[in-house]
DNA sequence: CGCTTCGTCAACTCTTGTGTTGACGAAGCG
DNA sequence: CGCTTCGTCAACACAAGAGTTGACGAAGCG
């Protein structure tokens, strides 16, 4: 907010002066943080733990960021940008199926969770709009963001279900929950010092999705479902 | 913790009495605190908030509950158990498939979900390790409860692989968690009020799955699973 | 060697939110 | 009608944690 505390000031232009000492431990201090709010959450994590496991007094730790929030805002920072990225140039791929072009952004998707890991799933684990200051306008962005992202995919579902692709009996907004829920809910178990790579989990999820949602296959008709 | 303070000791006398009023007062508060708590986390949640909805100010709600933890506690409270319940018992039937005892608990749990919502999601969403004084034997109970809830989830799962009911070139515990990845993630998009019935989305979700799950269906191997 | 900047921290301030006290008006009831 | 209990709340005490101040020793540099 105000810039025009003391420490704030030396903040800045320790900042733009880029030495690459100072760069670097207020990279070290993100990444505890990162780690912090994954185990924690971002609510309970307390500054003193992140300054004392970086060694440093909690003051000191203004002097490298302005707030909490930054440490915040500096892990999920990016994260959807890439993505994002990643999906609109697969989406456009005009020499692959509608199915394929899903297939390829699912195991993408879960390879860049686990490359940024920990984090997307502070990210996911995070409600953008039950953090305190979730008016601030970055927050705000993200929810946009976020948004986009699922009416895409809602988009590239529907997509392969007119084409024939996938089965034609569930409404698109309800397969894509499907589909992203398994792959969301990695953030609770998911591990990646845990034995088994992003990239086979993702594969073994779509080989269950893309075999259960193949169409004409025979399958009774969904219950209750109008 | 000590019961010693005076308007504890008028509400614990009030509980024992048993009056009508107190206790609809009481369920009311308790009410309006379970969609705060799942609207905002229960971090977020402001106990004034809850007084002024009630209409009460907030030292007024000290009269029925004596801390914010209480409200989660009864928030949450009997919701694990009487999924147990209902899972232990499909679980002895004999005279289902494996596949079919999975299918009926599935189901089960997610109307379950809708019919007490939002005290399911809540406690979905709180990951009680995170929760503030996580030490409280309340809260370690319940991740024990939750703990057994999955190996009871996994066992299951493995027996109907091996009855060769379902397909076998995935782990267990990796079925278990796409299958109830789907389900869990619901408590970030599913609204009762939504228009589609807790039993359709899951009935949904079971197709996709066990279609996908058949054993003997022609599919590609999984890359990169060991 | 003086002078400045750097990284650091002890010791504040300030805010926010929880839980308690003590008392008051309104019912209930003997 | 006096006496107790009930529901209530203004006013407090308390705790925790965020962010700030001002200064100090050490390192760099003229």
């Amino acid at each position: 907010m105000a810039k025009t505390s003391n420490i704030s000031r030396r903040r800045s232009s320790a900042l733009s002066e880029g030495s690459a000492d100072y760069a670097a431990k207020r990279k070290e201090l993100v990444r505890i943080a990162a780690f912090h709010f994954k185990k924690r959450g971002f609510g309970a994590t307390r500054l003193v733990d992140i300054a004392r496991e970086a060694g440093l007094d909690r003051a000191t730790v203004y002097y490298y960021v302005s707030s909490k929030e930054e440490l915040l805002r500096e892990t999920v920072e990016g994260v959807l940008d890439v993505n994002m990225a990643e999906v609109e140039r697969l989406i456009a791929d005009p020499d692959l199926s509608w199915v394929e072009r899903l297939h390829r952004i699912y195991v993408g998707l879960m390879v860049s969770y686990e490359e940024n890991y920990p984090a997307t799933f502070v990210y996911i684990q995070e409600q953008m709009h039950q953090v305190g200051s979730y008016k601030s306008d970055w927050a705000k962005e993200f929810l946009t963001k976020t948004r986009r992202f699922d009416q895409l995919l809602i988009m590239l579902i529907r997509e392969a279900i007119d084409a024939g692709e996938l089965r034609n009996d569930i409404p698109p907004r309800l397969v894509e929950n499907a589909l992203f829920g398994m792959l969301n809910w990695t953030h609770r178990w998911f591990d990646p010092a845990g034995g088994m790579t992003g990239e086979a989990v993702a594969e073994a999820f779509w080989s269950i999705f893309v075999s259960g949602m193949l169409p004409g296959a025979p399958r009774d008709a969904i219950p209750s479902l109008g």
